[in-house]
RNA sequence: GCGCGGUUAGCUCAGUUGGUAGAGCACUCGAUUUACACUCGAGAUGUCGCAGGUUCGAGUCCUGCACCGCGCACCA
């Protein structure tokens, strides 16, 4: 009558696998496998119908899950179960990301360590290779991770940034975007990482403040303005000083100073105003480096200043340019200069300040702002096929019209807050792994002179290589955000029309993490608005960063990480699930210790013992549907549960997770055993017929009820019980699939 | 510099539209062998950062301040 297993307390590690397995065979995951007459009936193209989608943030190809990848499974777990037993068709889509840059200085970094070899040693072929094998192991890792999460996602969709269709999007969007204008070639200053060898864009770069030296100066003893800077080396490459058009050096604007010998090397300072300048900053003037910082490139084109002079190159080291300097580091160089000021008492002061210094997030690499051709999207272009609309108009209104909602809501503004202060993308990388760029370059002859110095370049962008020959391809890849910018409807299809793309677009909701609310969710909109004309999701819920029982990051160097797949093994998947979700509110950072997931595996173990005292005092007696017996306590009591239900379906609607499941874990606990379960007792003992009856009603309704409410929670625990009480007879039965506690549409 | 968030019980945090402060952990006392020791019952603990204001009523709304954290910009 009672299994067994009842009888021993709740084993996760014994259940959790089998379950999983359960649920992946019965093809339930793909909505397209869904009963038919609870799924397939309501649920029609166009999508007006009840269909839930959601494309899962693809993890990084870079090693393992950790604890904010188990929270952002969970949270979509718990959406994706709870629309599946609402009746929706649902589709969790899942994938991975090839994370280009990342992965590749992973891999580079393990190579060099266990074969003293940098990717140059091996080629780019033989590198690839590598690249794609640690990839692969790495992708098998992660999604053998997301089952044990307990996941319940389409695993017959799943999908790479790199693979054949992604590549296929990938490059016709190159393609279009080109060709209405929007992805132009340009020489232009750029963030260069001498470590990693490659552009980044303006959100790869991290600030560190460190402490330097601030040195104020003068070219030459004659030159009447101080000048004050952090990078003594660079202003060999000075062509110009800009002062404020009504400061004190205004006199000056519109002359030209010839400095025969500045540190070894000639220089020529034309003084311009512009209103750029800060008159009251430091000496009121800025020597103009215009190859070497952003906003010198940007004065200098105002005032046609030379912006040839390069004297710093990829490598970190001084140029030809720089004269006796050639050659050398920059520190060595800086080293250098200011020991000239010094000699030639030049220099006038020399202080400590604090100082932001740009670093590569991937590499750690001080950033060398250079001037290079390289691959842009415009982001200030007017689109004749979006009514003359510039990408950013497109990101902005998508949120501003309430097309998006973001949670929580203040996101927006910081959202707005960085459209308006966001520059040309760069996307070309000079990185090995990662989608090339879709171009193609021929030298040509010009004209009917055969002289090899008179070729031109000739460019084809398309999505497929030219056929005739002698065309080659860029060597460069693309930033890897431009891949994952496609994500919500390259996974669906597209350039294809199917019938995915139809069904699950927009997507519901993106579900992830608000440091990369820039990376992703913009490019995102950017690129789903111009390709499609609609939102890539209706909904964006941002989750906050998971950290240990302090609050401090989780991080190898201070050995106090979590990982989910431990937390699995030592106290359940469904334990570690529902310490993520209690208590943690969207946008905030949120503590976990084993203390508090400890608690949680208790919880699956009241839950266990809750189901064998139902099963043990109803003794095989059947929920009666429409029962209408209950004595007027019962009756009671289950328009309590019921007004239970409908608050934590509210919760559920409103995204407030966290809400629902406490609710739901106290009424559990605290009410139904605590209370009814400890009443029934006496009842079941010594009431009237009629009154054990319905106490025995009141039973299993109130189990089979919290059983679906706490599905999309702690699935494994629930559903192991579900099947050994109900003992389905087909796979339709399974709780995974079961009507959510109410049917009422809130 | 501009902007955002936080400040509630010893700890970690909830508190949806303003109506006499909540949870988990920890703590104290007690119970118990037929659902569960991965247990049960009882209990203690907070001028809700500070100062004003609005209101019959403020943890909740408004203003100012302090401290902590974050984003962006500047970074000559």
């Amino acid at each position: 009558m009672i299994p067994d297993k009842f009888l021993k307390p709740y084993n996760p590690q014994e259940t959790e696998e089998r379950i999983y397995n359960l649920w992946e065979e019965s093809g339930f995951f793909d909505p397209n496998s869904l009963p038919t007459e609870r799924y397939t009936q309501s649920t029609t193209i166009p999508l007006n119908a009840k269909r839930f989608s959601i494309v899962m943030p693809p993890p990084n190809v870079t090693g393992v899950l950790h604890m904010g990848h188990a929270l952002m499974l969970t949270l979509e777990d718990i959406m994706v179960r709870y629309k599946r037993m609402r009746g929706f068709k649902t589709l969790w889509l899942p994938g991975t990301d090839h994370a280009a840059i990342a992965t590749q200085a992973r891999v580079e970094k393990d190579i060099y360590k266990a074969e003293k070899k940098s990717r140059h040693d091996l080629g780019r072929e033989e590198f690839l290779k590598r690249v794609e094998a640690f990839a692969k192991e790495s992708h098998d890792t992660i999604t053998s991770q997301i089952r044990v999460m307990g996941a319940s996602c389409d695993w017959s969709r799943e999908a790479y940034t790199l693979d054949e269709k992604r590549s296929l999007a990938v490059r016709t969007m190159f393609k279009m975007m080109h060709d209405d204008g929007l992805i132009y070639r340009g020489h232009r200053i750029v963030n260069w990482d001498p470590k990693g060898q490659t552009t980044i864009s303006d959100d790869e770069i991290v600030y560190e403040e460190r402490k330097t030296k601030l040195y104020t100066f003068r070219y030459s003893k004659d030159f009447p303005i101080p000048i004050a800077t952090t990078r003594p080396e660079t202003k060999l490459g000075d062509v110009g000083v800009a002062v404020h058009p009504d400061g004190k050096w205004k006199q000056y604007i519109g002359q030209t100073f010839e400095i025969p010998d500045f540190a070894g090397i000639s220089l020529s300072i034309k003084i311009v105003g512009d209103s750029a300048v800060d008159p009251e900053f430091g000496t009121g003037a800025v020597g103009l480096t215009p190859t070497h910082s952003f906003t010198d490139w940007e004065i200098a084109g105002k005032h046609n200043l030379n912006k040839e002079l390069v004297v710093i190159n990829e490598r970190a080291k001084m140029t030809d340019k720089a004269g006796p300097h050639s050659g050398k580091k920059v520190a060595e160089a800086r080293e250098a200069v200011v020991a000239w000021l010094k000699t030639e008492e030049l220099l006038e002061k020399e202080e400590e300040v604090a100082h932001n210094i740009a670093t590569a997030e991937r590499t750690g690499g001080v950033v060398e702002p250079l001037p290079k051709l390289q691959w842009f999207i415009n982001v200030n272009e007017p689109i004749a096929e979006r009514e003359g609309k510039t990408l950013k108009d497109l990101m902005r209104e998508a949120v501003q019209s309430g097309d998006i909602k973001i949670l929580p809501d203040h996101f927006e503004k910081i959202y707005f807050h960085w459209i308006d202060n966001l520059r040309d993308w760069c996307i070309s990388r000079q990185i090995w792994y990662g989608q090339r760029i879709p171009v193609w370059y021929r030298k040509k002859a010009k004209g009917k002179n055969q002289n090899a110095k008179l070729e031109e370049e000739e460019i084809y962008v398309g999505v497929e290589a030219p056929e005739e020959t002698g065309w080659e391809q860029d060597p460069d890849t693309l930033d890897t955000w431009f891949s994952s910018g496609l994500w919500t409807f390259s996974t669906l299809g597209w350039p294809e029309k199917t019938k995915d793309l139809e069904m699950y677009h927009p997507t519901d909701v993106l579900e992830t993490g608000y440091e990369i609310l820039f990376f992703w969710i913009a490019r995102m909109v950017l690129m789903t608005k111009y390709a499609l004309g609609s939102v890539p999701f209706r909904t964006v819920y941002l989750h906050g960063t998971v950290r240990d029982g302090q609050g401090r990051k989780m991080s190898k160097s201070l050995g106090n990480g979590i990982d989910p797949i431990d937390v699995a093994k030592k106290f359940g998947t469904d334990a570690g699930r529902m310490a993520l979700i209690v208590g943690n509110t969207p946008g905030t950072d949120m503590n976990i210790s084993e203390d508090k997931i400890r608690g949680y595996k208790n919880f699956a173990n009241k839950l266990w013992n809750i189901a064998r005292f139902v099963v043990e005092n109803t003794k095989g007696e059947a929920l009666e549907e429409g029962f209408s017996g209950y004595t007027e306590r019962d009756a009671k009591l289950r328009e309590e549960r019921h007004a239970m239900f409908i608050d934590v379906t509210k919760d559920m609607e409103a995204y407030r997770f966290y809400m629902a499941a406490e609710k739901l874990y106290h009424d559990a606990w605290h009410t139904f055993a605590d209370k009814i379960l400890e009443e029934s007792k006496k009842i079941l003992k010594s009431g009237t017929p009629e009154e054990q009856k319905s106490r025995r009603q009141l039973l299993l309704h109130t189990l089979d009820k919290l059983l679906r409410a706490l599905h999309p929670f702690i699935p494994f625990v629930t559903e192991e019980i579900w099947q050994l009480w109900k003992q389905p007879s087909a796979k339709d039965g399974m709780l995974m699939v079961a009507e959510w506690p109410i049917s009422e549409s809130l």
